[in-house]
DNA sequence: GATTTAATGTTGCTTTTTTACATTTTGCCT
DNA sequence: AGGCAAAATGTAAAAAAGCAACATTAAATC
């Protein structure tokens, strides 16, 4: 059950349960961050009825008992978003927390991944780029597969040759074709994506170097030889895109700047030239970044 | 204070408290689970303190008592369970000018881009998003062509029908065949790509309504009906990827999630189809974002 | 080493929750 | 409608959890 599904009983039985749960499910969805601090005997009183029907309310909402209850209550309110604004807010109002929500979601995402990613290990990272001969970069859905690509649009810049593929099919591929002198990147938020694990496990087979940017507790931080912890929290608001993309990118870019520093002043060089082809597409400002 | 508070508190007192206090904070801390939902009489126990030195604790932490005490714990599990509070890593010198680097650059881009954006702008955007029969989007380049696709991939989860070209050909031959039922998001920092101003130009031509996300001054600015700015600030850090494409990442997500909104609880049957398809690929943990 | 202060433990009391059982209500059948 | 079973709800007492007051021990200070 996840933390949210709490309301959604919770509306159920108001709309469908019995005379004492729908006024004990009106009193509790009216004012949660009361009914969850509040004794029983407080929210039976509201509501008109007896203890024991409060928690066996509780029990019948498939929690253990009151206190379990109260637990999904007070994460509910941590979680907090959608659910706890049952009405339409008037414009401005919605509109902060529109920016509020995404703006801290990015925040804290940024900053959950800089505390806990370990530099050595990016260091590392980065000596296998440039050490490698043929980069290959695996991502599949939606976050992950930006991420691969991604990853291949700033590697690139720097003079290595990688290659991003975000098809299963493809990944399996070539993974078949690497050698001792290829680096695998393996992206993939659950650590589950089956055509993931498989081409970092084939690509080991053949001598690849392997890199997987995932939650270091799945399967496919254990197939690879390195992991770069990539967690993507449990969404406060269901309609916001996850945060988590944010801490895929900061990963991203940690490695690019890092490798980008290890090769050094040359690939300032393949920087100007990215910048002159573009020049005949009236792109040329040269305070602009390389590629737009 | 907020919520994860309580964790920073209970290192400290882990570090600094006396030895009832330290034993207590460690036990907590390594399993948040058990210690919300345990009675005080086990984490007693099992620190080898006595019951009252429990309540105390809570207390000197800032809760009310043990119950407040629990309740702030199951909010911090709720926001992310223990692996997403840890804590920061010491880094040397360099690879914390690094870190600093791309976080501050990250930070700040989200910031910026959050003061400037109209909220209006968006919520009128949104509105042409949901009224539109088939949505295109057109970026180039690295970040833009980017972020294209992730308004693609935002996009269609609601339900829309949206399509995203990043080839400057296929730009005009999509913008050639739009009509008044077309919404045209044009994604350029620049604002100069000239495939992507002609196709603009092109789709209005045939009755499209055309939202550019790019630089306020630029021609592609003039040449649409709507503009949210979006400016990628000159870089500092000649090695690091530019900041810009948190910025713009921000600039999808609000649209997005205001798109979401307007549309209402129908997207989250839609939301809640995807994950059922994805299901069947082993990635059916619940509490994951939808799409990997 | 005595004395004061802070920290911790012991005991028993209060609040909160739960169990077991009694009563009422509801739905259904004749 | 009246009666009966089943479900829902209430009552009261027991169990569990948390807490306060005081006792004791450890520590700091002189």
């Amino acid at each position: 059950m996840t933390t949210t599904d709490i309301v959604n009983r919770l509306r159920i039985w108001a709309a469908d349960g019995s005379k004492a749960e729908r006024r004990l499910a009106e009193i509790i969805l009216s004012d949660i961050e009361y009914a969850s601090r509040a004794p029983i005997a407080d929210l039976a009183l509201r509501a008109g009825v007896s203890e024991p029907t409060v928690t066996r309310f509780c029990r019948s909402l498939g929690c253990e008992g009151v206190r379990d209850f109260k637990f999904k209550l007070a994460q509910v309110l941590a979680i907090g978003g959608l659910y706890l604004f049952p009405e339409p807010l008037v414009r401005d109002e919605r509109d902060a927390r529109v920016v509020d929500a995404v703006a801290e979601g990015a925040a804290s995402a940024i900053q959950r991944v800089r505390d806990i990613t370990d530099m050595d290990t990016v260091n590392a990272v980065a000596e296998m780029a440039v050490e490698a001969g043929q980069i290959c970069v695996f991502g599949s859905g939606g976050v992950s597969s930006l991420g691969a690509v991604e990853m291949q649009n700033r590697l690139f810049r720097l003079g290595l040759s990688v290659v991003a593929q975000t098809d299963g099919q493809m990944q399996r591929m070539q993974a078949a074709v690497c050698d001792k002198k290829s680096l695998v990147f393996a992206i993939s938020a659950s650590g589950q994506a089956t055509s993931i694990i498989e081409s970092v496990r084939v690509a080991r087979q053949y001598g690849a170097r392997t890199v997987a940017i995932t939650n270091p507790d799945s399967d496919l931080a254990k197939e690879a030889e390195v992991c770069l912890p990539f967690i993507i929290a449990p969404d406060t608001q269901l309609y916001k895109p996850t945060a988590g993309r944010y801490s895929l990118l900061f990963i991203i870019d940690l490695i690019a700047m890092t490798t980008a520093e290890l090769i050094g002043p040359s690939v300032l060089e393949g920087l100007r030239r990215i910048r002159i082809s573009l020049s005949g597409l009236n792109m040329s400002d040269p305070g602009r970044p390389v590629g737009d």
